[in-house]
DNA sequence: CGGATCATTGAAGTCCCTCAAGTCCTGTGG
DNA sequence: CCACAGGACTTGAGGGACTTCAATGATCCG
């Protein structure tokens, strides 16, 4: 029933290092299985210690904060390929919530088997170590653009990186691709109000820099709008899948 | 000359784990010698790729980052004990730079040898895991900080995470701390203007909820600043040191 | 057909930014 | 010894980017 991760169809997109027989091998010893959750479902939650790790297959979701004042902080987008869980597994405790965007397909792993990662496999914990240093630098830049950048620029920012992302991955056919998620939801990333992040969006759909409705994202000239986002690198690093 | 990894004192403070006398005997084997540079001094590059990895023994620095529209985002306040380079060491480039604000004296250990803390020392890998896990928490909080909270509350917040910090390492005397830096550095810290980080700061003085001047900062309830700040758990972790 | 969710638009208000000026302190050089 | 420049801090005033409030459509669904 479950796929293998030998046939897995995301370790061959072009975002992610390649992998020897050996060491997908090695990971499939740790796959103790697959789940799917409706759109909607919390996958992890902010101070709890999940007992499982979960790279996602296929499907999108949300990784947030709740302030003490009920405010909503969107920390990431998530996307196929995406690690799930590390902060739990390394520090016993999540510090944000994980919430399933759409119905979404996890590949499972036993956390009480985190350890031997680091024991028999350095290749395999470098690849954790790295992960957790791109999700920082990533947040580098989030709080850069929160702090920095004004509501046009940061809205491109976003948008140009969830396309080339989904470049990374072959989710964008002729200029377009599924993008399910809410306004509120790119407002609660960007510190916007839900009205200035619609008016915001209203203006580069205007300016025809990118065309994001009934959750379908399309970006004409990428280039163009990434110069609206001050952004110069456009050139995401292959990463490690787990 | 340079201090012994067994004589540190740094190690004995309270926010870090304890070691053993073998771990000890194993991190003196890449620690290549110490340096001692000025305030003002660059140690790490954004987009460059240093051959050392650092951890300070004393002084205080700033991580940043520089935007294209010439902003800056403080992404960090640097204490004692904090590692320097992880980013360069697993991803082999720095995303963003770090600047001395005091003299600073750091441990310096070769970047040639970071494989063989995955390969030979699972713990400390483990460790240096963890290290990417708790500045990505960190950095989770800050853009929280930055999105979600006023002026008066971010400021709050900002001087709550430094006393804890700075209590975490003994360098609390009467309520009061060293705090070398200048209001720039908060305001770019937080996304606020000069001004405004000013006046917010000025508020705070009369509703003596924190008295920060000459480099000095001072809390005399710090239950109440952090209640303003909305802040619940006020125990940052222990974590490794490397 | 009501109820719910999401997108959209106008209007009013506010928090914060920018501009501007002035103080205090330190270091430097005539 | 004093004049002057530079850096940090402070304070007032005006303006603007974004928020909040409010109302309307559109779509979906039981």
């Amino acid at each position: 029933m479950t796929t293998k991760c030998e046939n897995c169809a995301l370790r061959r997109k072009d975002t992610f290092e390649s992998m020897s027989a050996e060491e997908i091998k090695f990971m499939e010893r740790f796959k103790v299985g697959e789940m799917v959750v409706e759109a909607g479902t919390t996958i992890l939650m902010e101070g709890s210690n999940s007992p499982q790790l979960f790279t996602v297959l296929h499907g999108m979701a949300l990784r947030y904060k709740i302030l003490l004042n009920g405010k909503r902080q969107v920390l990431n987008l998530i996307f196929p390929g995406d690690f799930l869980g590390l902060q739990a597994g390394i520090m016993g405790e999540m510090s944000h919530s994980v919430e399933a965007t759409t119905k979404l397909t996890l590949c499972v792993f036993d956390r009480s088997e985190f350890w031997s990662f680091f024991k028999e496999r350095p290749d395999r914990a470098f690849s954790l170590t790295w992960l957790a240093a791109l999700d920082e630098h990533f947040m580098g830049e989030a709080v850069s653009t929160v702090g920095q950048r004004t509501a046009v620029q940061a809205v491109s920012w976003a948008l140009v990186r969830v396309f080339l992302r989904a470049q990374g991955l072959g989710l964008v056919k002729n200029g377009a691709m599924r993008f399910p998620f809410v306004q509120q939801d790119l407002a609660d990333a960007l510190g916007l109000s839900l009205v200035h992040t619609n008016k915001t969006l209203a203006s580069l759909r205007k300016r025809q820099l990118a065309h994001w409705s009934d959750g379908t994202l399309r970006v004409p000239d990428l280039e163009a709008l990434s110069q609206v986002a001050m952004l110069e690198d456009m050139s995401p690093p292959k990463r490690p899948i787990m």
